[in-house]
DNA sequence: TGCCAGGCCCTCTTTAGGGCCTT
């Protein structure tokens, strides 16, 4: 069964390519619907933290003095996540943040990431706001006990993910929704997505995935 | 101290502008 990692990033601000970085990271690992396993870390990259993001995360720069280098925790998570398929909400964002983490420890991507947020927009067009803690209560998923925290994050976009793939398969009949599906809804124009999808269920024999790419 | 960028999407659009979303 698909396995899938699912990551959200707590950082100094929001452009690495301006000497941002990264403070905290989480992990989720989802197989068939269900969290299997979980990383967080604190990482100390030697960046401050502006006070405005203590506040609004709760990670202090005291916090970060005590924290493992930036170096030995993505080398660790990179480990974790391996070559699984990666997904975050609002992914341009967290997909910065890893790049150049990674790349910082010699270490390059090699697999794709799926934004939660470009695939509800088309799934859930009927969501009022599309914020992670929005969709979550739209959705009527559990919340976490503490918002902008990575752990916390990464599992309420893990529970977004799960719900995601569920509302495709009973909407569409579908027997699963592989993360290579969602890679391709999420590219696939809000237009066109529900003629390619219904053009699946007419023709069971192809793979969803082949069909979204011929018809988008 | 407060802001920074960039991709996506919508519309009073497409020779553009502005809001959303992430910290």
């Amino acid at each position: 069964m698909e396995t899938i990692a699912v990551i959200d990033f707590e950082t100094t601000g929001l452009v690495p390519a301006q000497g941002d970085r990264a403070t905290e990271i989480g992990v989720v690992l989802v197989r068939d619907g269900q969290i299997v396993d979980r990383y967080q870390s604190l990482m100390n990259a030697g960046r401050h933290i502006p006070a405005f993001i203590e506040h609004l995360t709760g990670i202090t720069n005291a916090m970060l003095r005590a924290a493992p280098p930036a170096a030995q925790v993505m080398a660790e998570v990179a480990d974790f996540v391996s070559a699984l398929p990666l997904v975050a909400h609002n992914a341009s964002f967290d997909r910065k943040f890893w790049d150049a983490e990674l790349a910082r420890i010699g270490h390059e991507r090699t697999q794709d990431f799926v934004c939660t947020l470009l695939v509800a927009k088309r799934v859930l067009p009927e969501a009022p706001s599309y914020k992670l803690g929005s969709l979550i209560a739209f959705a009527g998923l559990p919340a976490a006990a503490r918002a902008h925290r990575a752990l916390a994050d990464a599992e309420m976009a893990a529970h977004l993910t799960v719900h995601l793939q569920r509302t495709l398969m009973e909407r569409f009949e579908l027997a699963g929704v592989p993360h290579t599906l969602l890679g391709r809804i999420q590219k696939t124009p809000k237009s066109q997505l529900e003629p390619c999808l219904r053009r699946t269920i007419a023709s069971p024999g192809r793979a969803p995935s082949s069909l979204i790419t011929a018809d988008a």
